[in-house]
DNA sequence: TTAGGGTTAG
C-alpha cells in the first residue's frame, strides 16, 4: 500500500515535470525512486513516452518502449494512444496505422480516443474523407463519443477548408448532447481567422463571453495572430502587451507570434528583443523557438550562427522539421547560396519529408533572384506539387525579363488548376502584353482567363 | 495519455 502510495506521489512527480519539458528532472525521479525501491509503472512510462512524443520526437519514445517492456511492464491501451498521437505529430500516418494494428494484434482494445487520434492523423494527413468515416463509425455504432470527437472533427473540417460544414457541426453539437468548451470556440475562431473572416470569428467570441467562458491564453494568441495577418499590427502588439499584463506569456507561443510578425516586417532589433525577453524569462525552447528564432538568423544574414544553433538543437535531442529545413534553404538562397540550398532540399528529400513545397518555392524565388531563369523554369516543371505561390513566382519573374508570352502560358495553367493568381502576376503579364505590341495577345488572354474562371466556379 | 494557439515562400 505504502509502495503503491508512492508511485503514484512519484508519478505525479514526474508528470509535473514532464509538462514543463523538464524531461532530465523526469528521468532523475524515476532513477531515484528505484534507488528508494518505487519501481516505475505503466502511468510512469506512459506519462514518458507522451512528454517524449511531444518534446523531442518519435524515436525517443520508442526507446522509452523500449526500456518500458525490458523492466517487464506491458504497453496499454494508453501508450499505443500516446504513439499514435506522436505519429501524427510527425505526419507518420503509415506509423499510425501500423500502430493501431500492433495494437489490435497485441489483444488491447481500442478505445474512443484510439478513434479520435487516427482521426486527427487522416485529418494531419490530408485525408479527410477518412477520418469522416471513422468519424461515422463512431457516432453510427454507438462507440461513445466524447467531446473530444466532436472538437477534433471542427478542427479537422476547418483546417481540410471545410471551414462552413465545421460551423454546422459547431451549431448542432448540442444535437448530440455536447455544449461548446473553451476549446471548440477556439478551434471555430481560429478556422475563421484564418479565412480572414474577422466579423464571424469576433461574433464567436462574443458567443464564447455570454456563455460564460472566459477567453483563455489560446483565445488571445489566436486572435493575435490573426490580428498580424490581416495587417493590423499595432493592435496585435496591443494584445500581447494585455498578454504579458494577464500574465499568458508564460510559454513560447505569444513570442513566437510576435517575432515573426516582426521578421516580416522587417524589424529585426525589435525580434531580436522579443526573442532575449523569452529567453530572459526562462521560457524553455522547443522546435518552433528554435526555428523562429533560426529564422531570425537568416533574415540577418547570420548563416553561420543559423547553422551553430542547429549543432545545439541536435545536442538538445530535438529532432528538426520541415520548418527548419525550408527556412535554411531560404536563408541560403537569399544569401545567394543557391548550390548549398539544392543540396540541403537533397538532403531533405533523402530524409524523406514529403512537404517540400515551400522549400522548393524558395528555391525558384532565389534562382529567379540570380538571373537563372530558365533553371527555375526547369524546377518548376519538375514539381509534382505547385501552389498559388508557385505560379506567382515564376509568372513575376518571366514578366521582369519580358517573357510575357511564357508568363501567360503558365498564368493560364494556373487559372485551369483551379488555384488562384496574385492579380499583380495578372496584370503584369497582361500590361506587358500590351505594352510590348501584342494587343491582340493581351485580348485573347483576358477572355480565356475569364472562361477558365467560369469554368472553374 | 489524448483535442485548440506559435515557426517557412511572393
Amino acid at each position: 500500500m505504502v509502495c503503491r502510495f508512492s508511485t503514484r506521489l512519484l508519478n505525479i512527480c514526474i508528470s509535473s515535470f514532464c509538462k514543463v519539458q523538464q524531461l532530465e528532472k523526469a528521468e532523475a525521479v524515476v532513477i531515484d525512486g528505484k534507488r528508494l525501491g518505487y519501481l516505475p509503472d505503466v502511468v510512469t512510462y506512459n506519462t514518458l513516452i507522451a512528454a517524449y512524443c511531444r518534446f523531442v520526437g518519435i524515436d525517443a519514445a520508442y526507446s522509452v518502449l523500449h526500456r518500458m517492456r525490458e523492466a517487464g511492464i506491458s504497453p496499454d491501451v494508453i501508450t499505443y494512444n500516446s504513439l499514435i498521437a506522436g505519429a501524427t505529430r510527425y505526419w507518420l500516418l503509415s506509423r499510425c496505422l501500423d500502430l493501431f494494428e500492433e495494437m489490435l494484434q497485441a489483444g488491447i482494445l481500442p478505445n474512443v480516443w484510439s478513434y479520435n487520434t487516427l482521426m486527427h492523423c487522416f485529418f494531419k494527413s490530408g485525408r479527410p474523407e477518412e477520418a469522416n468515416r471513422i468519424f461515422q463509425d463512431i457516432i453510427l455504432n454507438n462507440l461513445s463519443p466524447i467531446q473530444s470527437t466532436f472538437n477534433i472533427m471542427i478542427n479537422g473540417l476547418c483546417k481540410a477548408g471545410y471551414t462552413d460544414n465545421a460551423l454546422m457541426l459547431f451549431r448542432n453539437l448540442h444535437r448530440h448532447g455536447f455544449l461548446p468548451q473553451i476549446v471548440t470556440y477556439n478551434i471555430v475562431i481560429n478556422g475563421l481567422c484564418r479565412l480572414g473572416r474577422l466579423g464571424e470569428a469576433r461574433r464567436i467570441l462574443k458567443e464564447l463571453k455570454e456563455s460564460g467562458h472566459v477567453p483563455n491564453v489560446i483565445t488571445y494568441t489566436t486572435v493575435m495572430k490573426c490580428c498580424f495577418r490581416s495587417g493590423k499590427f499595432k493592435q496585435g502588439l496591443e494584445i500581447f502587451s494585455e498578454m504579458k499584463n494577464k500574465g499568458y506569456t508564460f510559454d513560447a507561443f505569444a513570442y513566437c507570434t510576435v517575432s515573426s510578425a516582426l521578421i516580416k516586417r522587417g524589424m529585426m532589433k525589435e525580434a531580436n528583443d522579443c526573442m532575449e525577453e523569452m529567453i530572459r524569462t526562462g521560457i524553455g525552447f522547443d522546435l518552433v523557438s528554435y526555428n523562429t528564432l533560426i529564422n531570425l538568423y537568416c533574415k540577418e544574414g547570420k548563416l553561420e550562427t543559423a547553422l551553430q544553433l542547429l549543432d545545439e538543437i541536435e545536442k538538445v535531442g530535438i529532432e528538426i522539421d520541415e520548418y527548419t529545413h525550408t527556412i535554411l534553404v531560404d536563408g541560403l538562397c537569399k544569401s545567394g547560396d543557391i548550390e548549398g540550398a539544392q543540396r540541403h532540399l537533397k538532403h531533405m528529400n533523402m530524409m524523406g519529408f514529403q512537404s517540400n513545397l515551400v522549400a522548393y518555392n524558395c528555391l525558384i524565388q532565389g534562382l529567379c533572384k540570380v538571373g537563372q531563369m530558365d533553371y527555375a523554369t526547369k524546377v518548376f516543371e519538375m514539381m509534382e506539387l505547385k501552389d498559388s505561390f508557385t505560379y506567382s513566382s515564376m509568372v513575376h519573374n518571366l514578366c521582369k525579363e519580358r517573357r510575357f508570352h511564357s508568363a501567360s502560358q503558365i498564368m493560364l495553367s494556373c487559372i485551369r488548376s483551379g488555384k488562384k493568381i496574385l492579380t499583380s502576376a495578372q496584370r503584369a503579364v497582361l500590361a506587358g502584353l500590351r505594352s510590348s505590341g501584342f494587343r491582340r495577345e493581351a485580348k485573347k488572354l483576358r477572355s480565356e482567363i475569364r472562361m477558365a474562371m467560369i469554368l472553374n466556379s
